[in-house]
DNA sequence: GAGATTTATGAAAACATTTGCATAACTATT
DNA sequence: AATAGTTATGCAAATGTTTTCATAAATCTC
């Protein structure tokens, strides 16, 4: 019986109890300095006493910002992913905002409604993955003011601003490191690319480098396959079974981790009988034995430089939110030395 | 000037346009069939035309749910976690809520800040990671009425209800795994266990077990390392200069992971002349060389069924949570066959 | 085709806040 | 002690919805 539990503690309730009207109360939350310490201090002894919690819903109605920045993902459980949540969440909360989270699972009509969502909830502001999107969610974004960047690709002309790296420039690092000892006989082992235009422009890097160089592949060498150690591991066996490749350019680290290993099992040793090579970086890539030579997808610098500037974008301190190129490294490891 | 941009569309310009009153349009989105097809039509073009977008902060006002669920977990970008949050992501997804995710780095005082700013945002229920929290985030969430659950871990005797593993039963099990082989000589790995309640917990699960086989650890027997594979393959490498042990048994997988390459590096080959096993069974683990004999932590039908749970509580159709009981699952793979 | 139902719509109150404006209560100035 | 200037508080309107109740329009019944 000491709270009213039956009531939810409002403003009002506090109000009452405190004795002073409710616009005093709302001011020691909004304005402190315009009331009086010793009022303040009774309001806040109160709020305590009667555990009342503010109401966001109900400022928000007041055109005040919701406090929520929206990111969707097409998956939060590849390691790459949850790094980008991980920066992107911590510099927002920062920043005093909270992160709305959804994953769509590489199915953009889906990506559709969860930006939808997004908007309904009144998001602040607004970052999806990649540069590929539904029209009507390119028309939905377009009509809205709120402050909307594309993450992790980089193109010169997007329709939204973006904010991450040129995956065809990443391709073609790794490619011509890899090309830089002159093998002729490389293959490669790459992702699907029919949904996933970071795939795609990674693959369209790397091509353009051996092109470049005059290496052309054939089919036989290059094995597509689903993302995941096990499946890249099964996939790419049946290049080491006659005569192994000098080379195995893959689409991502969590490739390179399964041809690592397939290399391996075939009684081949990398980096003396082949080398090989990813892109992405991931938290582990450094780990593996060998160590992954692989080109940096800067996903940590991606989501925070996103959270920055979504951020100033709405606080006003950046009108526009600019376009910004965070350029992939190749980073050189045992795997495929220099 | 199709679209009067200036003055946010809300349901009464939609209303206005489309010649109707405000209650009608509401209807038209929360009890179609009470309206008349015809108006109805003209009401939905209009929306469409206007880009309209519904506030759900006005509704959340109402008393009507928010649509967010809370998430609280200690980072992302640990695999393990980011099997946990898309899990049960997609769960309350499918249930038509919305996630509201946040990060607190181990640190419970920020944990007792974001939970007050999920309390805030009104989300309809809540999720913690851990059964240990701080006393003052406690009192709040007993104070509200918000169903709040505790995920990961699994205790009978806990304030809020759980839904997770008994970790120590989880130590438990690899620990009595391990020494059915009749191996004296055994080494630990484990993280740092003060402000973690879960690796606490399966270190003593460990411990129980092998007091119960009679086996004493020395201190130098012992690496404490942190969570990460590179310090760990570091750090046990001391473990293989003169006498390796015969198993080495790891607080969590990702020291495996570091144990295994550190073996590797020394010459030793798993399991031939050492045998490890660690918990979690993250998503890597089965693809590791040798594949990890490891207890499954099972995060995404933790995530799953908690997410289950909150939303059935908050739609009403169960209305108290319960404590429920994931259990750790041994798989025995190469690194430590039976 | 008049009365009785049923169906569709509108007016206004309610939700939990913030804020502009008015006023009351102090301080400072002479 | 009266006036001017500050500082602190309260009243009431506003925010974007939903919902109850009332009423108007349409349909049915004989």
């Amino acid at each position: 019986m000491t709270d009213k539990n039956h009531k939810s503690t409002d403003i009002v309730a506090v109000a009452k109890a405190a004795k002073v009207s409710i616009s005093t109360v709302s001011r020691t939350f909004n304005h402190p300095n315009l009331v009086k310490p010793a009022t303040r201090k009774r309001i806040e002894a109160t709020v305590k006493r009667l555990g009342y919690i503010r109401n966001r819903a109900a400022q928000t109605i007041h055109g005040i910002r919701s406090g929520t920045i929206g990111l969707i993902v097409p998956t939060i459980d590849h390691m790459i992913f949850a790094e980008l949540v991980q920066s992107f969440s911590d510099q927002i909360d920062d920043a005093g905002f909270t992160l709305l989270l959804a994953s769509h699972g590489y199915d953009l009509n889906r990506e559709y409604e969860l930006t939808r969502k997004m908007l309904e909830h009144r998001v602040d502001g607004l970052a999806l993955i990649g540069l590929d999107h539904a029209e009507e969610t390119f028309l939905l974004l377009e009509q809205q003011t709120t402050p909307t960047a594309l993450l992790w690709n980089y193109a010169p002309d997007c329709r939204l601003p973006c904010i991450g790296t040129d995956n065809s420039l990443a391709g073609k690092l790794v490619a011509e490191h890899v090309l830089k000892k002159g093998h002729q006989d490389v293959a490669l082992v790459i992702p699907p690319t029919n949904r996933n235009d970071r795939a795609a422009q990674r693959v369209a890097g790397i091509h353009a480098a051996l092109t470049d160089a005059g290496i052309v592949i054939p089919k036989k060498r290059t094995i597509e396959t689903p993302y995941s150690v096990a499946d890249a591991k099964a996939a790419s066996a049946v290049l080491f079974e006659k005569h192994p490749p000098q080379a195995v350019i893959c689409g991502n680290d969590v490739l390179a981790t399964g041809v690592l290993l397939a290399a391996q099992k075939a009684g081949l040793s990398v980096p003396r009988d082949l080398v090989v090579a990813g892109i992405g970086d991931f938290k582990g890539s450094k780990d593996l034995e060998p160590a992954l030579t692989t080109v940096r997808i800067p996903a940590r610098k991606i989501g925070k430089t996103a959270a920055v500037n979504l951020t100033q974008a709405i606080t006003g301190e950046n009108l526009k939110i600019e376009s910004i190129h965070i350029l992939p490294e190749l980073f050189v490891r045992a795997s495929c030395p220099t």
